[in-house]
DNA sequence: CCATGATCTAGACGCAGTCTACTTTACCGG
DNA sequence: CCGGTAAAGTAGACTGCGTCTAGATCATGG
């Protein structure tokens, strides 16, 4: 049981890490799931890659580029936990319900994560890579949105309410705001299914 | 103009401050307004109240005592920006609606407060003035809920959707993800008034 | 009037981000 | 094959932070 922070070995290291960029995001997730979004330093993710202190800075700039490039990372996640929930599905209500329990199931199974996405003060919102993970989340609710109801003059609208209630709900249970069900992702899921049958669209205006 | 950071004066200051914690008080209300969370440090709230780095310490704690403080101030600051727009309205989905837009023009408002208020990491949150607050904050929501639909069995589960969708909608607003109109409080109103008006509680269960 | 406790100061410690100068090494054109 | 150049990594310094400690100051009640 060796510590983690600690450098590998001393000895016999090669002088250049090979896959210092990979190794800090591998550091930088671990640290973010351990310690949540505070824990993750650029000194604690040299320290887990077995490179000094300085080492990071070369590949990410300053701290917000480690932190930017894990935000993407969660993006991407997230989206592909939402493609899994829409496997075999073929109801657009269950399909857009779907997506929205798969948006709060991420967030609570990886919550550090899920903050981290949000914190505009400790990323760097204009990053090509940020830009198009954290679009492509917005994309795929829209989708859904348009399969659910058509070409509808306030699909934009809708859609902002739907993503309203999934991100407002994961992030109270989050905070600690509201005690969390027992199966969070279900009960966004239901949630979700409860608002478009009873929510009319042709109200919205 | 002289420097906000410094001490005030180093001759003829009184050795007691008398009445440290509610300097101390304001002056992490105007970093954090002037720099968000993270600029909030006890160093520089000892700075803008002139006293030693360490003062702060003897009356909060630590530097989680100030932000938990100042915390619930932003809960009360939400309700009392909630009761004055309720201030004369009758309809309780006018009145409902009011809640939603209040809670979503304090956020874009005061984005450092807000965010901070839902801070776990950063706040004690079992705090009996946080407790508080946070609480009345969620009862007057709960209130006029039961306003609006009256003694319905699934009043909680309906309140929690309100909730959500402006938790939600001024979340996205703050982190950037969805860019705001140019009145979000109107916005969030109308947005409720579409979601109450549209949505049929018998559908929860 | 004085002792006791609350309040405040000042210094130290460790950890953080970031900057700089320097070392090591990969690689590419000749 | 070789040498120069740029990338990658090291090590130290600097500042600011939270927090701890020992000591100074002062208000207050007995």
């Amino acid at each position: 049981m060796e510590s983690v922070d600690q450098p590998r070995t001393t000895s016999s290291r090669p002088y250049h890490h090979g896959d210092l960029r990979n190794a800090v995001i591998e550091a930088a997730l671990s640290l973010l799931k351990e310690r949540g979004v505070e824990g993750v330093t650029l000194r604690q993710c040299a320290a887990r890659a077995g490179v000094s202190h300085g080492a990071p800075g070369h590949h990410f700039g300053d701290l917000k580029g480690v932190l930017t490039a894990i935000a993407a990372l969660g993006f991407e996640g997230q989206v592909a936990h939402q493609e899994a929930a829409l496997a075999g599905r073929t109801d657009p209500v269950e399909r857009l319900a779907a997506i929205g329990g798969a948006y709060v199931g991420f967030a609570v199974t990886h919550p550090a994560h899920f903050s981290l996405m949000f914190r505009r003060d400790r990323l760097r919102t204009d990053d090509p890579a940020f830009v198009a993970a954290s679009g492509r989340a917005g994309e795929i609710l829209l989708e859904e949105t348009y399969r659910y109801i058509g070409d509808h003059p306030h699909a934009r609208q809708f859609r902002d309410m739907v993503w309203s209630i999934v991100h407002g709900y994961a992030s109270l249970l989050i905070s600690g705001q509201k005690k969390p069900p027992e199966n969070p992702e279900a009960a966004a899921f239901q949630m979700q299914l409860a608002f478009l049958r009873g929510f009319d669209p042709d109200t919205l205006g």
